[in-house]
RNA sequence: GCGCCCUUAGCUCAGUUGGAUAGAGCAUCGGUUUUCUAAACCGAGGGUCGUAGGUUCGAAUCCUUCAGGGCGCGCCA
């Protein structure tokens, strides 16, 4: 159920039949009639703006229009107690404790199922695919997090979704990477001193691997790089792998599917993806410009396959091949989304760093020439994390090398942190990360705010003796809400507008936000007693209203689904 | 030179399919605890929504200009 998008039908088909009676000629922006939840100091539950959009288009005062709109409604539809105009002609409708009622009562016998919004396609999100050459940064980390609970939103509305990882298992990367463990094991087994040059990989997590690559392979002498290579480019990224995937696992990251770009080439994607651009003429042999940036030395003006990345809004075309005829990881990358369309995906989305983001429009462009414009893939970029502890920016570790490492993150500071103030934020903003901020057990803290709110609650369900599972029973002969309960109630009341909109712009941030805010409320109805005896929720030992009762456990349900879809826990005690 | 992102209170940020008096938190100042959890609550001050134009009944939101900050601009991955 979502309230708003029931009242706009029932709105919408009311002045639909009535548009003689209303004197209107045009009802073509139907569209764009709303209803949301007015301004707080306005005191109605629901806001409407079809006076104001209907009377541009007809041309009519809005005002005028607003009182004939606000007869019909009062006239057919039983749900309301008062109508206001307002402002420029803003209908505020206040409903009646009957439908308040009808509306309670549907949440809590549906709590498992509430805010979901009926939607049913297939998703697929790539995220994280940190190169396999070392343990993820912290830069990883949003993205993992931003991507984890996408994923979550999405299936909670009712779509399937695929978390996919792809492996960047190819290339010179891995070779530098290969090279960098054989130097630590030679280093180790023939006190050979390593010496780091440009492309090696400086870390200490080598030697670990270097370590556990010897203890695994007693026999093997490692005298020669290219007869080990093969061996150690499996091995190291085994170990890798592990370690990513640790790193993952302890922020509560699990994919589904693990997609390895070696595979891919292996099994001849890439020349299947390139063949069906070229017989759609997306792809031709021609020549380049050299690029506009800095000057590359080994760039050369030679005839290859070129996508013409142009023809669906890139800034440049794009080659398919290096100088050697061999794939570019573009190239690569192609064939590896054309699996994605065949997996009869129907949305897919990339989640990238901020490093990645002149990268986006060809892979966009090129699941545009894929699938005929049929599958859409959004690529969301995630901006820079910069870390700070006692207000100075935080140092990196010597175990990772050169950046600030998950697990640097994660020593500092408890997974449930991490994750809500990763997402405390849009994506597309820089997170200024404060070590301090998060450790602090306060308001400062909105992880803990949320998380006590529930606590609280959870208390009181220990008092009472009760279960917060247990069904309950709303009096309807002496229905009346107070101040703080109909604030709660609205608030809730929005959640599956909430949900709706975080899931179809892809903004997961919205989450937090919300759930903050219906924890304010919470909490400012609990203090309350604390003034005034008479707002005390329980007394000896029962719940003096079942209004309260029903609204406590509102929330409650309200901030369980929430922090579920964030993956952030909620303790029963704090 | 080009592309993407950002610019809203002292600080960190919400708010963009155009709507009502632009909202939070922090910081500052003041108040609340024999009590269902004070990890909380209540109150006060604080704004030319970067600049200059345009579109209209109405712009933080849409269009254009300029300025400032960030990330990129490969035949690397």
């Amino acid at each position: 159920m979502n309230i708003f998008q029931e009242y706009i039908n029932k709105i919408g088909n009311l002045i639909l039949q009535n548009q003689k009676k209303l004197e209107l000629d045009n009802l073509i922006n139907l569209k764009s009639i709303v209803v949301e939840s007015p301004p707080v100091e306005f005191n109605f539950d629901l806001s409407c703006n079809a006076a104001l959009v209907l009377g541009k288009i007809n041309k009519v005062n809005p005002k005028e229009l607003a009182i004939k709109i606000k007869d019909l409604i009062l006239n057919d539809l039983k749900d309301f107690e008062k109508i206001e105009i307002a402002g420029p002609g803003f209908l505020n409708l206040k409903l009646t404790n009957n439908s308040l009622i009808l509306n309670i009562n549907r949440i809590l016998e549906n709590r498992k199922s509430y805010g979901k919004n009926n939607s049913h396609n297939n998703y697929n999100i790539e995220f994280v695919s940190a190169n396999p050459t070392g343990p993820m940064h912290v830069g990883h980390c949003r993205g993992a997090i931003y991507g984890d609970v996408l994923a979550n939103l999405l299936k909670f509305n009712g779509n399937q979704v695929t978390k996919e990882y792809y492996i960047n298992d190819y290339g010179n990367q891995i070779d530098n990477f290969a090279k960098s463990v054989f130097l630590r094991i030679r280093e180790i087994k023939y006190k050979e001193r390593f010496i780091l040059k440009d492309d090696l990989y400086p870390g200490e997590y080598i030697v670990e691997i270097a370590k556990k690559i010897i203890d695994s392979n007693k026999n093997e002498k490692f005298i020669n790089f290219n007869e080990s290579l093969q061996l150690l480019k499996k091995e190291s990224l085994k170990h890798s792998l592990n370690l990513i995937k640790f790193d993952l696992q302890q922020l509560g990251i699990i994919h589904d599917n693990f997609f390895s770009e070696t595979d891919l080439i292996k099994n001849k994607l890439v020349d299947k993806a390139v063949n069906y651009l070229k017989k759609k003429n997306y792809v031709q042999e021609g020549y380049l410009e050299p690029p506009k940036g800095e000057t590359d030395k080994n760039w050369k003006k030679t005839k290859r396959l070129i996508f013409k990345s142009t023809l669906f809004g890139d800034d440049t075309d794009r080659a398919m091949q290096k100088n050697d005829g061999t794939w570019t990881y573009f190239a690569n990358d192609v064939g590896y989304h054309m699996d994605k369309i065949n997996r009869k995906n129907k949305y897919l989305i990339n989640v990238l760093g901020a490093d990645h983001t002149g990268y986006t429009k060809r892979i966009t462009a090129a699941v545009s020439a894929l699938s005929d414009n049929k599958v859409k893939l959004d690529c969301k970029v995630c901006q820079l994390v910069k870390l700070y502890k006692n207000g100075k920016p935080f140092k990196m570790s010597k175990r990772a090398g050169d950046f600030i490492s998950a697990q640097d993150l994660l020593n500092e500071v408890n997974k449930d942190s991490i994750r809500f103030m990763m997402l405390n934020r849009s994506n597309d903003v820089e997170i200024d990360f404060d070590f301090d901020k998060v450790l602090e057990k306060s308001k400062d803290n909105p992880v803990f705010y949320v998380q006590y709110a529930f606590a609280r609650i959870s208390s009181l369900f220990r008092t009472l003796k009760k279960d917060l599972n247990d069904t309950i029973k709303l009096d309807s002969k002496k229905f009346l809400l107070n101040n703080h309960e109909i604030k709660i109630l609205r608030k809730v009341l929005e959640w599956p507008k909430i949900i709706e909109t975080a899931s179809s712009k892809y903004e997961p941030h919205k989450i937090p936000y919300y759930l903050y805010e219906l924890a304010t409320l919470f909490h400012s109805y609990w203090s309350k007693g604390n003034e005034d005896q008479s707002f005390k929720f329980i007394e000896n030992g029962k719940i003096k209203r079942s209004e309260t009762l029903s609204m406590i456990v509102l929330t409650a349900i309200v901030i369980q689904q929430g922090m579920n879809i964030l993956g952030v826990s909620l303790p029963n005690k704090m």
